[in-house]
This record gives C-alpha cells, sequence and structure tokens, in this order.
DNA sequence: CTTGACTCTAGACTATAGTCTAGGGTTTAC
DNA sequence: GTAAACCCTAGACTATAGTCTAGAGTCAAG
C-alpha cells in the first residue's frame, strides 16, 4: 500500500493533482489508514498511467472518467450503450491519427526542405509544407 | 476578401474565437476595410484549418503560434533553430501516436469482449483491456 | 432614411485542469 | 520528545482557451 506521496513519486503527478482528480472521480484510495491517510494499491498506478496517456492523446478529464467507469459484462443491458460509447471513441481516435500523420508529413517536409537540400526551395513555411501534402 | 462573418461560417469558427486567435498572433487579416472592418483571404481559411487540426492533436495555441511562425530560408541562421524545434515536435507526435495506438487496441479489445463472443470473458474493463495489449 | 444584420473595441465571464496556501494533525529519525 | 517530513481539508489562485456583453459605428434592403 502507498501513501500519496509515494505514488505521486511513482506516477510522476502532484499529490495536489492525485487529490484534484479524486475529486472529479478519475480515482480512489484503496483506503485509509487509521489516521486517515489515504492508501493506494498497485493497480492505482496503472489507472494514473492510463490517465496520462489518454490526456496526452487529447481526451478530457470527464471522458477518461467515463473510459475507466466502463465495464462491459455479457449482460444485455450494459452491452449496448458501452459498445456505442467505445465505438464513438474509437474513430474519435481513428480521426485524430489522421489529422496527425497530416501534420507529421508537414513537420517532415519542413524539416527536409532545409539543409538537406535536394529540394531547390529557398523557403517554406509550415503551410506551404501542409499544401504539398495535398496531391 | 472575407468580412469576419464570412471567415467564421466557412470555418466553423466563431468570430469571437477568429478575434481571440488574432489577439494571440496565430492569424491576422489581410487588410482591413475603410471602414475598420477585418479582411481576410483564402490563404486564412487553410491557415485556420491548420490550427483546428493541431489543436485536435493536442497541440497547444502557442505551440501552434510557434508552428505558423516557422520559416525554413536556406540561410544558416535560421536552419538550425527552425530544424531543431520542428523535430521535436516531430518526435512528440509520433509518442502521441504510439500512446494512440495502445488506447485504441484496448478500446477495440473492450468492444470485441462485448457481444463479439469468441472470448469467455464474462466482464471487462478498460484497464483489464489495456493490461491484456502489454505481451 | 430607418431597421436589421453586421462590424468594431474593450473588457467581463466561463470551463477545464490544475496549483498553492492556510491551518491543522501524524510519523519517523535522531 | 522534538524537528523534519509527511498527511488532512477547505478554499483561493493560475493558465489556457475560449465566450459573451456593452456601447458604438457601418451597410444593404425596402
Amino acid at each position: 500500500m502507498l501513501k500519496i506521496g509515494e505514488l505521486a513519486s511513482k506516477t510522476d503527478v502532484s499529490h495536489h493533482t492525485l487529490r484534484f482528480y479524486e475529486r472529479q472521480g478519475l480515482i480512489s484510495p484503496a483506503g485509509r489508514s487509521d489516521s486517515g491517510y489515504r492508501l493506494y494499491s498497485d493497480l492505482d498506478v496503472d489507472r494514473i498511467g492510463f490517465i496520462l496517456s489518454a490526456k496526452k492523446v487529447g481526451f478530457t478529464l470527464l471522458e477518461i472518467q467515463q473510459l475507466l467507469e466502463l465495464e462491459i459484462t455479457k449482460d444485455d443491458k450494459s452491452c449496448g450503450d458501452v459498445k456505442c460509447f467505445v465505438d464513438k471513441k474509437i474513430s474519435a481516435v481513428n480521426q485524430r491519427m489522421l489529422e496527425m500523420k497530416r501534420i507529421k508529413k508537414s513537420l517532415q517536409a519542413l524539416s527536409k526542405a532545409c539543409c538537406g537540400g535536394s529540394v531547390p526551395a529557398t523557403q517554406c513555411t509550415i503551410l506551404e509544407a501542409l499544401s504539398e501534402q495535398k496531391p
């Protein structure tokens, strides 16, 4: 069992932020010590890792909270709703990946235009690099 | 030449936000009418498109402003700085794409676990789905 | 020649995601 | 047994990215 400071240093998330995430319903300590200290398990470390990944790819804390709450059972009741929500998130991720690819290509073109030098361009901006990706 | 309202409806960005982007140095109208109305060219439409894409993949407005300002010339002075900045952004994008792939796989596993049914799992959460991606 | 839709500036307000402080109790090491 | 280092709650503060309003000018249609 970890205390909040230990979890903070393990995950590189401040204790302020951990308590903030708790208020937002993203995490909650496995238990409390006699003196009221929060106690976390190793599962919480994974949970924080997921939160950080999901944040980095653009999910809001609210969406992350919803993802973490998801629990698919073979029960028909939860199935439809949850699958629908998840499938929407999958297309959102696909959409973002496409945009990233385009931006990456432009950045690469921009980087290559410099010093690489096979291109006769004497000047290049990100927008020009981007528009060259179109055809 | 477009007035702000026309640019707003073309790009689906409110005129409030367009003026805000101007204050942040992301865009600036090609000119002004006699009465002081902002006038935009078609280039500005592309510029807004880039801003929206870059935002969606997680760049901040400050970073986007820096990307838009980039201009590589064969001039040695700009070359090093700009290439360095761009290459950093490329690795940031790569990093984000990796995280997205992992999250996407987990979401797919979660979706598949439901109703798809070849898996005997009777219950699945995003964290379990995620940890199954590890090996 | 006025009414309605549009534009201007300046500045207040909001949501999201933290970040920090005050004022207090607890644990650990010496 | 007393500092130093840690934890608690509650609430104020900050940065980012908008969003809206007030009060005034502009333009186009009838």
